[in-house]
DNA sequence: AAATTTTTTGTGTGCGAACACAAAAAAAAC
DNA sequence: GTTTTTTTTGTGTTCGCACACAAAAAATTT
């Protein structure tokens, strides 16, 4: 258990006062090139480490994070992050992190914007954030903000939706190519003879659509490359999905079409708006699988309606998010540029070891 | 942003010194019974929360915690608990928890035990460690340490294994029962015809075996339940994995025996030696299911001669027990007696995502 | 060369809790 | 009623860092 070195040690070694170690570590100027280069060196040498307790106590409560999400009342998927990130908010709390949180309308890019120039307003006290962690869902709008922060100095942490731009401190999500390819496999697996699949859509057009393209073709890729090569695969999209009318018409059209359809791939959480609509014997006869643990998707899970979800532990994103934040303002580590999150495999029997946390969801929001 | 209550504030409120909200706070005694109850009253009244990070800082680097877990040499499995707990390490350092680390053979009860006691002896400065972090494989000497703990008042968190003694702070790990369950459905997923489905477990008598039992009645039960009626289960053992000859001879009189023999579930990790022994064609024509994700297992998943791996988090169980402990050590919150780790379902496809903290191993071991 | 400005360096205080020790009050012994 | 002992309460220092401010040294100006 070897004491740790203080800021005072390294003074002493390097023959100078405590402030001007200070002054180095913080590079708060002032320091003539000799003494910066030898306090370094001695930092080097002595592998001082800087006491976080310390420096949260002497600092105060000061990090300001801001989280931008889409309002969960129009899509329960978005409880998950919104939880995930209050449980991490409850640990770092004590460490001098503040979260404040805005929601934005689900598919309304002006709301987006809105709730964003809220965040970035200067404050009473003259202050910004120190950090965001939001959801691109709009890609120009995603990137604006993007950049807003970039010239202000203000770390971002996206999650869900990657965007490309560098100007991003992490992003925490799925590999969506490859959770196209994992679908692929798991229809595959129960599709043994001459049949058709179907890739199935249900959005409206105005979303970021560039996570929805690669599911896609990463499920064609395994189907070209490994899968059975005598199915074949059907893209489809349907934007009025809220129309239970109009749904069930379309999806009838298909049953009747594809007399030999093996299975449906729905590349988002309303696999259960199809479902819904259909009738039982047809829907144990389909392989079907979705994406995100939301209610109605388990309870169909459950009566083997749904064979898979995929998981893309948005709990964890929101929590994750948090934390990278903390880790980067508070204890001034590095963190990873991408955060990839695991693809789970969820059936009936291990669906509730995925939803510890979501527990909480519930409570929370009722209170 | 509420400014926040200080032990001060409490004790002016109350009309005490902070000394003596400071004997209530830690239960130091010496407290007249109308004055500690106008403090505790006071306490929520204002709602006082400890400044963790001042608490920390004042107390200095005190907190001693043991790691005690097989020689990951013998069995490349316990890498990956050892790994979580470092890179657990690496954050609590920080705030003032120390690890030591002891290894036992993995067989051997005896070892465990001579640990055990080195463990809990105590050092020159008269103390003994103030938690300890412990995979119980062996049933009674497992139980033994948790009762020397009780008695010494040391918080045990145990992973892997659980022990049915309420003498833990906190078990981490998988839910055997679910685990057979969920072995089940996958094997039953692939066999539609009347087949014989095997369970085998390839271990040695002396290892407590009440988690494999368990995995064994979750396995049977799924089958009698809600599986294919059609399929016949058997339920095996055999202790002579490592001699090859020996493995062969015996998997080779079951496919003779078997002609109808659809999958294996191995009830551990080592499907591999399995593996190793058996013709490549009988292979992919059997369905596989083991456990773990250790090196050669992916090696198997990838070349398709195992279809599914369940995988029992076990990074995540290190990482985790270390964090409970730090939990309840230092942040002094309350923790879950019982922390069950999701049961993922790795294919070829996702199993990368499942092992990030895994790269890290490498690096660390050969360091 | 003295006075002034600018740059560089050093000192001191506060953050909030833990713990040791001193002081005061109460109880017991004489 | 005084002294001694025990219980209860109060005070002061420490932890390591951040930041404000004071002091010293160097560079400019006069």
């Amino acid at each position: 258990m070897k004491k740790r070195v203080r800021i005072i040690d390294v003074a002493e070694h390097a023959g100078v006062s405590p402030g001007t170690v200070d002054r180095v570590i913080h590079n708060r100027g002032k320091v003539s090139p000799e003494k910066r280069e030898e306090v370094l060196k001695v930092m080097k040498e002595l592998g001082y480490e800087r006491n976080i307790a310390a420096s949260i106590l002497a600092k105060g409560e000061n990090y300001r994070v801001a989280v931008l999400l889409p309002d969960y009342n129009e899509d329960p998927y978005w409880k998950q992050p919104f939880a995930g990130a209050e449980e991490a908010r409850k640990q770092v709390q004590h460490f001098g992190l503040n979260i404040e949180y805005y929601f934005f309308k689900l598919l309304s890019p002006e709301d987006f914007d809105r709730q964003a120039r809220n965040i970035l307003k200067t404050q009473p006290d003259g202050t910004r954030p120190d950090g965001i962690l939001f959801s691109p869902l709009f890609l120009n709008e995603g990137e604006e903000l993007l950049n807003k922060c970039d010239n202000l100095n203000i770390p971002c942490v996206i999650i869900n939706t990657n965007l490309q731009s560098s100007k991003k401190l992490s992003y925490i999500g799925q590999h969506s190519y490859q959770s196209g390819v994992l679908a692929a496999r798991l229809l595959n697996f129960g599709t043994p003879k001459k049949r058709t699949v179907i890739i199935l859509n249900l959005t409206k057009g105005s979303t970021n659509a560039k996570h929805l393209i690669e599911k896609k073709e990463g499920f064609q890729y395994y189907f070209d490359n490994y899968g059975n090569k005598k199915v074949k695969v059907v893209n489809l999209e349907f934007e009025e999905f809220n129309d239970n009318e109009k749904l069930k018409t379309f999806l009838q059209g298909l049953i009747e079409k594809y007399t030999n359809l093996s299975g449906i791939f729905f590349t988002n959480s309303r696999a259960y708006k199809a479902i819904q609509c259909l009738d039982e014997k047809i829907v144990k006869k389909i392989k079907i699988i979705g994406f995100d643990l939301i209610e109605s998707n388990l309870n169909y899970l459950r009566e083997d309606k749904i064979n898979f979800l995929i998981n893309q532990n948005p709990i964890e994103q929101g929590f994750l998010g948090i934390q990278t934040l903390y880790k980067h303002l508070v204890e001034k580590e590095a963190v990873e540029p991408i955060q990839y999150l695991p693809l789970d495999i969820v059936v009936k029997e291990n669906m509730q070891y995925y939803q510890k946390r979501g527990y909480q969801v519930e409570t929370l929001l009722t209170a």
